[in-house]
DNA sequence: TTGTGTATATTCACTGGTCAGTATACATAC
DNA sequence: GTATGTATACTGACCAGTGAATATACACAA
């Protein structure tokens, strides 16, 4: 019998995942867990080392799919370099209404335990975050900007930024803000000419 | 005997919020809290109902001082709206560098209490960070900021985005980013006649 | 084909410790 | 002699992690 081992394995961390991120790390015991994906403890402790190893696990397996959610976005905004951006904040808004929304996982694990600094989940939410960046960085430098590298650090600012706004006003109308101010940022660091073939393609595509 | 009530209390609060921001809420125990006040838990409860308004009080007593010094850092800074705005972020980078920094305990604590929305504490985050939103909107207010509201939620992002990616890298450069993004942000909202007074201010200082 | 060993996978029942909150009593001050 | 403040000692619940036993699958030998 004994279903292939990634099947368990797996089933824990999508109970994790809905638990740490709904109540938190350090308000979700381990039985807790366990029972939502429907087995013991022991048998959790024998796919997983400790309950710091599942917290690194449960974010783990949101990294890529986290960064490719955004990459979508961003790919199927029409318009200019500024509009993409501003569509991230835009579908982030549109999340951010859903009841069960609590804001970004990774922020919320490392604000947690900032008081375990080299923690494994810490770790791996910064390089998500690095990640994200990154790809930010590349992405601007395609599009010809000369100062990606900051301009993705100040867009990374404003959407972590929105997180930690709208999870302590529940008011998503902070995203729509951070969107402007991110499109505002990226438009002033466009260089001239590509400003104004961004410009002529946002007329024939909205007829102004 | 017994010294008047307030001593006790703010010296339990004290201990609370040395203990609540440097290991978070459900990381520090009331005994914990006790024992650094120096005295007994039941004492503890004397003075406070429970756990939860404890934790309320321990971010009230942080609401004015935050304030007041966010506010010194502006109007201590030299030169225009500008460059007083990106003073704030300097400071902050400042204070980021030191080993006990562990960002916004209004931040960590709402994500740390996600999952208790209307939990006393984070009422008084949320109003918390109002406040500083609208002491920005009314200084953006009297430098002749059009749209002063929208700077203000502008940098109110760029400003807790940056805490929480400090916090998660542990490097505050990412600070003296925001900064400069605050600064553009708010020299793009002068209006001209502003800016080209604010230029000279600044030529007049710096020697430019 | 059938027996047997071994690694994988799972369970029940438990330990030692922690935690929020309390019952009760004692002390001091006015 | 009552208000206020403090301490000792406790309760009941919870929690991370473990010991010991059991069940299953599969490989290989008789």
């Amino acid at each position: 019998m004994a279903p292939p081992v990634t099947d368990t394995r797996e089933r824990i961390i999508a109970a994790a995942s809905k638990l740490f991120y709904s109540d938190g790390i350090r308000g979700v015991s381990v039985d807790a867990v366990a029972a939502k994906a429907g087995l013991t403890k022991r048998t959790l402790y024998y796919h997983f080392r400790s309950k710091d190893d599942l917290v690194a696990a449960y974010l783990a397996a949101r990294d890529q799919p986290n960064l490719a959610l955004f990459k979508r976005w961003f790919d199927e905004a029409e318009g200019g370099l500024p509009d993409k951006v501003e569509a991230i904040f835009r579908n982030l808004a549109r999340s951010a209404r859903h009841p069960k929304w609590k804001g970004c996982g990774f922020l919320r694990t490392s604000a947690e335990l900032a008081n375990l600094p080299g923690h494994p989940a810490i770790r791996i939410g910064a390089a998500h975050k690095k990640k994200f960046e990154n790809w930010l960085r590349v992405t601007f430098e395609a599009g010809g900007i000369g100062e990606a590298s900051r301009l993705a650090r100040q867009i990374l600012l404003l959407l972590d930024g929105s997180f930690a706004v709208v999870l302590l006003h529940r008011d998503p109308s902070y995203m729509e803000t951070a969107g402007e101010a991110a499109r505002s940022l990226t438009a002033t660091a466009l260089p001239a000419r590509r400003k104004r073939a961004v410009a002529r393609a946002g007329r024939r595509q909205h007829g102004t």
